[in-house]
DNA sequence: TATTCCCCGCCAGGGT
C-alpha cells in the first residue's frame, strides 16, 4: 500500500520523503503519533496518506476509477485546526489525492461561519473528513446523538498542535479527545506539530495518559538562514525605542529586491506605522504594499490573505496574525522588525519563506535600537543549536473542566464514575482528586455554596444517575458560550458609509474629539462620532495624525532567548565577537565596559547611582519583563522591610530600575536574603496587590465556567459589563464561599501567568548562586538607559524627556565615537 | 527625539 501512495507522488513527479513513509507504515499498522516538524516539509500530506492508505487496503482496485460520491462512508477522519481560516486551505490539499487516486471521500469544513446551508446538510450526513475547530469540535459532543456521529471515526489528526498546547484551547481539546477515545476505543490520534523543545511531553498530551505513540521527526534538509540588516553608523544608531526610522531606506531596498515579501512587527501599531512610512517614501506602491493584524476586520485580512495568495502584493506588514496560514503563497522574502523574543517564533517566521520541500528558508532580523543586535545574535546562535522553547502543558484548570461536563451533559450524558475516570486519561486532569471532582459536580448541579438559592446556575440535573442539561435554554445557552478565548476590550471602527474597519481600544477611542484624525487600517481616517458602541470615521484628507495604541499583552523574551543573550554577552566580555551583530556593537560595549561592566553568565550586575532625580538601582537578570516586573516589586518591598523606602520602578526585557528619593541600603538587603527564593509565597502577594489581579483574573474563569453569559450574537455585554459581573461573583465567593476553588485557581493563574511564579523561583535560585557584580557608574549606562527612558515617557513632560534624552545621547555618543 | 506591546473561537429556532 505505502508503495501505491508512493506512486501517487511519482505521477506528481515527487519523491515521498522518508518521514512520510514512516508516517504511513506507522498508521498502517495501527499506531497513533506526532510528525513534529519545520513549516513547509509535506507535514500534512504524510498525515493525510495514512487514513487515505487504509481506506485504498480495504477496497483494492480503486486506483484509475472515478469514485462516486454517493459511496462515500460516514465520518472517517476528523481534522481538527485551530484556525477557521486554515481550514479552507487544508480543505483543498487534501481534496488533490482523493480525487486523483479515485477515492469517493467527501471533505467539508464546519466552523463557526459555515453556511446555514451547509450546516443543515451536515446535519443529516456528515462528509468522510470533517475539518473543525476545537470550538465547533466540543459543539458536536453537545448533540443528543454524539455516539452515533463518532460511530464510525477512525483517525483524528489535531494540526499545529503545538499552537494549542499549553493553552486552555489545548486542554479543552484534550477533554473532547478522551470523550471521542471513550466512544470510539479503536481511535487513531495523529498530531502535527511544529518545532517544539519538548516532544515527548506534547505527544502524551495529545495521546492521553499512557497511551503509547510514535514520534516522527520530519527531518529534511531543510536550510534556515538568518541573518540582518545592519545599521550603517552604530553611534548614530537609537539605544533605545522601537521605531527604528534609519533603517526604512535599507528594508525599502529588499523590498525592491523582488518577489513578495513579509514583513513582520511585534506590535500592531508598529505595523501601521511602518506599512505608512514605506507608503510614504514610495507612494507609488500604494496598492502593492498590505496590512494585516488581529484588530482588523475578518474581511478586510481575507482581502489582503487573497491578494498575498495571487501574487498581486509585494509586500505585507503583519503582526503574528500571519504566523500561520497562507501556506501556499509564494512568499520569497521574510523581515522581522525589532527583536524575535523567541527562538521557535522567529523559526516559525523563517518558515513563511521558501514554503517548498528543499527551499532555504530565509529570515532577515532589522534591529529598531542598538541592543536588538544582541537578540538577533544570541537567537542565531540558539537556533542553530536547537535550543528550541517548551511550551508546558496546563494542570487542572477547573473552569475549563465546568464547561466540559456541561457540554457532555447537554449531549449524551454521563456517569460520576465513568466520567471521572474518562477525564482523568487527560495529561491536564490525571491527578484531579476526588474532591475536585465532586466540586466540579456540585457547582454544575447546585451552583456550589454560594449559588444554590439561584435555579438558572442549576445547569445539570441527576436523573437515575445520568448527568444531563433537561432545560432546552440552559443548553441553548451553553452552546453560545463554548470555548476559553476572551476576547478585548474593543470598540468597532466603522465608516459612515457602512465598511467596517476593525477593531480599537475604547480608551484610545475616547480621547478623541470629533474631528480627530488617526491612522488606521492603513487609512487616515476622521473621527466622527460614538454611537452603538461604534465609532464612526470618514476618509481624512491628509495623512498626518494618531495612532492608536492597543492595551495587548506584552510578550516577554522567552527563556531559551534569555539565556543565549547572557552567553552572547559573557563572550563579548571575554572580547570573543562571534557575528556582524556582536562585532558592530563593539563600541557600546565598550563603553558599558569602562563605565560599569559587561556581566558573565555567572555574574549578577547591580548599577548604582546618583542623578538629579534621585538614587538608582539598575539590576540586570535578564529574565524577561514579565519576571522582572515580579521582581522589581519583590525587592522593593523586600528593601522596605529593612527601611521606609518608596520606589519607582520600571523594567524591560534585560533588567529593571528601582530609584528612590534617598541610598538604599542595598548591602544589607543582599546580606538578609535579598535574592533569596525563600519565602516566595509570602513575599510575592505582600509585595504586589495580588488580590486585585485575581479578581482580573477571575472575569476570564467566570467566563469559562460560565457564571457569566455574555449575551446573544449581536447584543453582546460589553466588557466592562463582564467585568462588573465577574467581580461581583468573586466578592460573593470571597465571602460566602471562600473555599471555592475558581477563587483558588484564579490565584494560582495569576501567579503563573502573570507573574510566571515558576521561572520567577528559578531565575532567584540562579542569580543567588551568582557572583554579584556591584558598579557605580556617573551616568546611566547603554544598558540602563533603555530602562531610563520608558519610565521617563510616563512620569516627565515631554519637553523634559527631549532634553534629558539629547543630554544623554550625546553624552554616550561622544565615548562610543 | 521618540512614540510600543501577539493571536485564536463560538447559536438556535422559526420564519420564508
Amino acid at each position: 500500500m505505502v508503495d501505491r501512495l508512493a506512486g501517487w507522488f511519482a505521477t506528481r513527479g515527487w519523491t515521498p520523503f522518508d518521514f512520510q513513509l514512516e508516517v504511513w507504515r506507522a498508521y498502517l499498522a495501527g499506531e497513533n503519533g506526532m510528525i513534529h516538524s519545520a513549516t513547509g516539509t509535506g507535514k500534512t500530506l504524510a498525515a493525510w496518506m495514512g487514513p487515505l492508505g487504509e481506506w485504498l487496503l480495504e477496497n483494492p482496485g480503486t486506483d484509475g476509477k472515478k469514485g462516486h460520491r454517493n459511496d462515500a462512508p460516514g465520518l472517517r477522519v476528523l481534522w481538527i485546526t485551530p484556525l477557521r481560516a486554515l481550514a479552507a486551505d487544508t480543505e483543498l490539499s487534501l481534496r488533490l489525492p482523493l480525487e486523483e487516486l479515485g477515492v469517493p471521500w467527501t471533505v467539508e469544513t464546519r466552523t463557526g461561519d459555515t453556511s446555514q446551508s451547509l450546516r443543515k446538510k451536515q446535519s443529516e450526513r456528515l462528509p468522510t473528513t470533517l475539518i473543525t475547530t476545537p470550538e465547533s469540535f466540543t459543539l458536536m459532543l453537545t448533540r443528543d446523538d454524539a455516539e452515533e456521529l463518532f460511530g464510525e471515526l477512525r483517525c483524528i489528526v489535531v494540526d499545529e498542535w503545538h499552537e494549542l498546547l499549553s493553552t486552555k484551547r489545548g486542554v479543552q481539546t484534550e477533554l473532547a479527545l478522551a470523550r471521542v477515545r471513550r466512544l470510539r476505543p479503536g481511535v487513531k490520534t495523529w498530531g502535527v506539530s511544529a518545532t517544539l523543545g519538548n516532544l515527548e511531553d506534547a505527544s502524551q498530551t495529545l495521546q492521553g495518559v499512557g497511551a503509547q505513540a510514535r514520534i516522527v521527526e520530519g527531518h529534511i534538509a531543510k536550510e534556515i538562514v538568518i541573518d540582518s540588516i545592519l545599521p550603517t553608523n552604530i553611534t548614530r544608531f537609537p539605544w533605545s525605542g522601537h521605531f527604528g526610522t534609519s533603517m526604512i531606506p535599507p528594508v525599502i531596498r529588499s523590498i525592491e529586491d523582488g518577489g513578495t515579501c513579509l514583513i513582520f512587527t511585534n506590535t500592531r501599531s508598529q505595523a501601521e506605522i511602518w506599512h505608512q512610512s514605506i507608503l510614504d517614501n514610495r507612494p507609488d506602491w500604494v496598492d502593492q504594499i498590505g496590512l494585516h493584524h488581529g484588530s482588523l476586520d475578518r474581511e478586510v485580512r481575507d482581502r489582503v490573505e487573497a491578494d498575498l495568495k495571487e501574487g498581486r502584493l509585494r509586500a505585507v506588514v503583519t503582526t503574528s496574525s500571519l504566523d500561520l496560514g497562507v501556506d501556499f503563497s509564494p512568499v520569497d522574502r521574510v523581515l522581522q522588525l525589532g527583536t524575535p523574543k523567541g527562538v521557535a517564533r522567529l523559526l516559525q517566521r523563517a518558515g513563511r519563506s521558501g514554503h517548498r520541500p528543499g527551499a532555504a528558508s530565509r529570515v532577515t532580523c532589522v534591529p529598531m535600537h542598538a541592543f536588538e543586535l544582541v537578540d538577533i545574535a544570541a537567537a542565531r546562535t540558539a537556533a542553530m543549536n536547537g535550543r528550541i522553547e517548551n511550551r508546558e502543558h496546563l494542570s487542572k484548570p477547573l473552569d475549563v473542566l465546568a464547561q466540559h461536563v456541561v457540554s457532555i451533559a447537554a449531549g449524551s450524558g454521563f456517569r460520576y464514575e465513568a466520567m471521572r475516570d474518562e477525564v482523568r486519561t487527560t495529561v491536564a486532569y490525571r491527578d484531579l482528586t476526588d474532591e475536585e471532582w465532586d466540586w466540579v459536580l456540585d457547582f454544575v448541579v447546585r451552583g456550589g455554596d454560594a449559588l444554590r438559592a439561584y435555579p438558572e446556575y442549576r445547569r445539570v440535573v441527576v436523573e437515575d444517575g445520568v448527568y444531563r442539561v433537561t432545560d432546552k435554554d440552559i443548553a441553548k445557552r451553553h452552546r453560545m458560550s463554548i470555548g476559553t478565548i476572551m476576547s478585548d476590550m474593543a470598540m468597532t471602527v466603522q465608516y459612515v458609509t457602512g465598511g467596517r474597519l476593525g477593531t480599537v481600544e475604547e480608551s484610545f477611542l475616547a480621547r478623541l474629539k470629533p474631528g480627530d484624525r488617526f491612522l488606521f487600517a492603513g487609512k487616515a481616517l476622521q473621527f466622527v462620532r460614538i454611537s452603538d458602541s461604534t465609532a464612526w470615521v470618514k476618509r481624512a484628507p491628509n495623512l498626518k495624525g494618531a495612532i492608536p495604541r492597543w492595551a495587548g499583552g506584552r510578550l516577554p523574551l522567552s527563556t531559551e532567548l534569555a539565556h543565549a543573550i547572557r552567553q552572547e554577552l559573557e563572550c563579548a566580555k571575554y572580547g570573543e565577537l562571534r557575528s556582524s551583530e556582536m562585532e558592530l556593537m563593539a563600541p557600546i560595549l565598550a563603553v558599558q565596559a569602562n563605565w560599569s561592566a559587561i556581566p558573565a553568565e555567572d555574574e549578577f550586575l547591580i548599577e548604582q547611582l546618583e542623578t538629579n532625580e534621585g538614587h538608582h538601582l539598575f539590576f540586570y537578570p535578564f529574565e524577561g519583563r514579565l519576571v522582572h516586573e515580579g521582581l522589581a516589586a519583590l525587592f522593593a518591598y523586600r528593601i522596605s522591610r529593612i527601611q521606609p523606602i518608596t520606589f519607582s520602578m520600571a523594567c524591560n526585557d534585560y533588567g529593571f530600575e528601582l530609584l528612590a528619593p534617598e541610598e538604599a541600603p542595598l548591602a544589607q538587603a543582599i546580606q538578609q536574603g535579598l535574592i533569596s527564593p525563600e519565602n516566595l509565597i509570602h513575599d510575592i502577594p505582600a509585595s504586589l496587590n495580588a488580590a486585585e489581579m485575581a479578581k482580573r483574573q477571575f472575569r476570564e474563569i467566570a467566563r469559562i465556567a460560565g457564571l457569566v453569559f455574555q449575551g446573544y450574537p449581536g447584543m453582546h455585554k460589553t466588557l466592562k459589563q463582564v467585568q462588573a459581573t465577574s467581580g461581583l461573583f468573586y466578592d460573593v465567593f470571597a465571602r460566602y464561599d471562600p473555599k471555592n476553588m475558581l477563587l483558588q485557581q484564579a490565584d494560582r493563574e495569576v501567579l503563573e501567568k502573570q507573574l510566571e511564579k515558576s521561572r520567577l523561583a528559578s531565575a532567584l535560585a540562579r542569580l543567588e548562586g551568582s557572583t554579584i557584580l556591584i558598579t557605580n557608574p556617573e551616568s546611566p549606562t547603554p544598558m540602563a538607559f533603555p530602562i531610563l527612558v520608558d519610565r521617563l515617557r510616563d512620569t516627565v513632560t515631554s519637553e523634559n524627556i527631549t532634553q534629558r534624552i539629547q543630554k544623554l545621547s550625546l553624552k554616550l555618543e561622544k565615548e562610543a565615537g
